[in-house]
DNA sequence: GACCTAGCATGCGACGGAAA
DNA sequence: TTTCCGTCGCATGCTAGGTC
């Protein structure tokens, strides 16, 4: 395959400062920094004029830092310090995405050649003398559509498990309410009172590296609860010249608890669904064991919950400010909420089974991005036929704008993509079917409501893949076509839906109350986890909306039929 | 343009000292 | 002697901005 050195198709432009603008005005634009090669969490503005504007078909790269190597394309605004714009010679010739993913195929080589005694700095001559296979056009776009599904592919299972986190978050305070005001009444203890010990755990010098068999025994570092998820490989191996404490090993359901770290971090949960043998707790975690009346899923939850974890992170003293520590006596006087065990139980029964379907999901992703690589080394290496992929049309300025509700192309879809549904139609959420309806009066909403009580198993929920106005794109409900289920008429479908108009998901929340809303909210996962949905960017915050429950994602119904 | 340092924030391990 | 609590300070990540 013949190649040709990337620094002939490119030239340089290193970005610069830009001060942000504290309120956005008309003319103000985007300046890019290096998260914003990897996400659009927090978009940032700036009046300044002068420096580096990059546009769509500009590749940027992050030269400085921790992150040097990090590639993006297809923003625009100013470039900011430590980022360097690469612009091509011949945009006609090179398609952009296509030399975005050369340059990721390529992140080891240039991170082993950085300079710099303490900050990497990528090099200008390793970036230029890296050899880009000289290939068609449409070679290269197909080998970036590849690419791109593969991320997209990634990108769906990540939201997945943090829409699988957001869903049990809401059922938590959909069942229990909020524990802070504690609404719902429930009695009120101390949390020793559902505890039978604290037991806390032992540090001594360990070695600097990860026990690898299930015969050695290690202590596990604060790194294993701090994400509130239990993490069996942040250990450090026991040294042979110290004995094991069979007492303080970690075993299956138990509920840890980082009794020190920074004020945001302290009083971090975690709850243990499975872990080898040999890991012993450190003197930074102690372990919560619990009596009959409490389960541990639920406390788990409670302890953290973005509310009632102030009250958790309140219990922290010590004069070192950037390390506060809670003290067993303090968190012994903590006081909690305590719900029916019954309730307790479908939750933790709730929390089971979804954790069961994250644990497929992780297993899943991490296929994937073993995928993602192979792809890549296979594409640039002129190991991959990408002779039948079918690229999507070129936009162009006869062609007429995709009807709203045109389907997604699915066609390129690898096998990887028929994965396990992950809320399976025919999952039970607690009652869900069986609570009646709460009375309220006739209103759009509560028309849907009834609709979707009537026929929501019937229903699957597509999205129009152009936005309809200001960014937000329209969903649309249609029957799934499953004969054991009642499937309504399109025209009653969407005479009722036309009435619904946009609906803000809180408002959804509150008028169709917890049955149907739990019911759309299983459709929404599931059009979610296909890529029928896509969730939309909050203009007014700068945020991608990232949960279903708080209200920033809006629900737009069309009476359109799918065609 | 390339390279480098300063400075700040965060995360957390090491270890000392008081209490049990 | 062991347990528990608390502080210190190092490693790391990141950005800003200076110097050659």
């Amino acid at each position: 395959m013949k190649k040709v050195a990337f620094g002939t198709l490119v030239k340089l432009l290193k970005g610069k400062k830009h001060n942000p603008s504290i309120q956005r005005s008309t003319t103000s634009k985007r300046f890019i920094q290096i998260d914003d090669l990897r996400n659009d969490k927090l978009v940032k503005f700036t009046d300044d004029k002068s420096g580096v504007e990059a546009h769509q078909n500009d590749l940027l790269i992050a030269w400085d830092g921790a992150n040097a190597g990090t590639v993006g394309w297809g923003l625009n605004g100013y470039v900011g310090s430590t980022i360097v714009l690469i612009r091509l010679k011949e945009p006609d010739q090179w398609h952009t995405p296509f030399l975005g993913f050369f340059l990721r195929s390529q992140f080891n080589t240039l991170r082993a050649n950085t300079t710099g005694a303490t900050i990497p700095h990528l090099s200008r001559i390793s970036l230029d003398n890296l050899q880009v296979p000289d290939i068609s056009l449409d070679a290269q776009r197909q080998i970036a559509h590849i690419l791109s599904r593969a991320e997209e592919l990634i990108a769906a299972r990540q939201q997945t498990l943090a829409l699988l986190d957001d869903f049990l978050k809401s059922t938590f305070f959909d069942m229990f309410g909020d524990p802070v005001n504690n609404k719902k009444g429930w009695k009120v203890e101390k949390l020793e009172k559902c505890l039978t010990r604290i037991d806390s755990g032992w540090s001594p010098v360990c070695l600097d590296e990860v026990k690898q068999s299930d015969e050695e025994w290690a202590i596990l570092k604060l790194g294993a609860v701090t994400s509130r998820y239990f993490k069996s490989n942040e250990n450090k191996k026991l040294p042979d010249s110290l004995r094991p404490r069979p007492n303080i090993e970690v075993r299956k359901n138990d509920l840890l608890f980082s009794r020190k770290n920074t004020r945001e971090l302290v009083g971090a949960c975690a709850y243990v669904f499975d872990t080898p043998p040999g890991l012993m707790l450190s003197d930074t975690i102690f372990r919560l064991v619990h009596d009959q009346n409490v389960r541990g899923q639920y406390l788990w939850y409670l302890l953290n919950g973005s509310k009632f974890r102030k009250s958790v992170q309140a219990l922290a003293s010590g004069s070192a400010g950037s390390m506060p520590n809670i003290s067993k006596e303090r968190l012994a006087n903590l006081k909690i909420p305590l719900p029916s065990l019954d309730l307790q139980s479908q939750f933790a029964e709730i929390v089971n089974r979804v954790e069961a379907l994250k644990a497929q999901q992780r297993e899943s992703l991490t296929e994937l991005k073993h995928l993602y690589q192979s792809l890549m080394q296979r594409a640039f290496a002129g190991q991959l036929d990408v002779s039948r992929v079918v690229l999507p049309a070129l936009p162009t300025a006869e062609s007429p704008k995709p009807k709203r509700t045109e389907r997604p192309n699915t066609s390129l879809k690898p096998d990887s993509d028929n994965l396990p549904a992950q809320l399976p139609l025919g999952w039970d959420f607690p009652n869900a079917w069986q609570q009646p309806p709460m009375q309220r009066e006739q209103s759009p909403a509560s028309t849907l409501d009834n609709l979707i009580l009537k026929h929501g198993q019937g229903l699957r929920i597509l999205y129009s893949p152009v936005p309809a106005t200001d960014g937000i794109r329209d969903l649309v409900l249609i029957p799934a076509h499953e004969p054991e289920r009642p499937v309504p008429t399109l025209d009653t479908l969407t005479t009722v839906l036309s009435q619904a108009g946009p609906v803000p998901f809180e408002m959804l929340r509150r008028e169709l109350g917890t049955v149907a809303y739990t019911n759309l909210k299983r459709l929404i996962f599931e059009g979610l986890e296909q890529g029928e949905i896509y969730q939309e960017f909050d203009d007014e915050t700068n945020t991608a909306a990232d949960s279903l429950t708080q209200g920033r994602i809006l629900l737009t119904v069309t009476p359109t039929p799918i065609t």
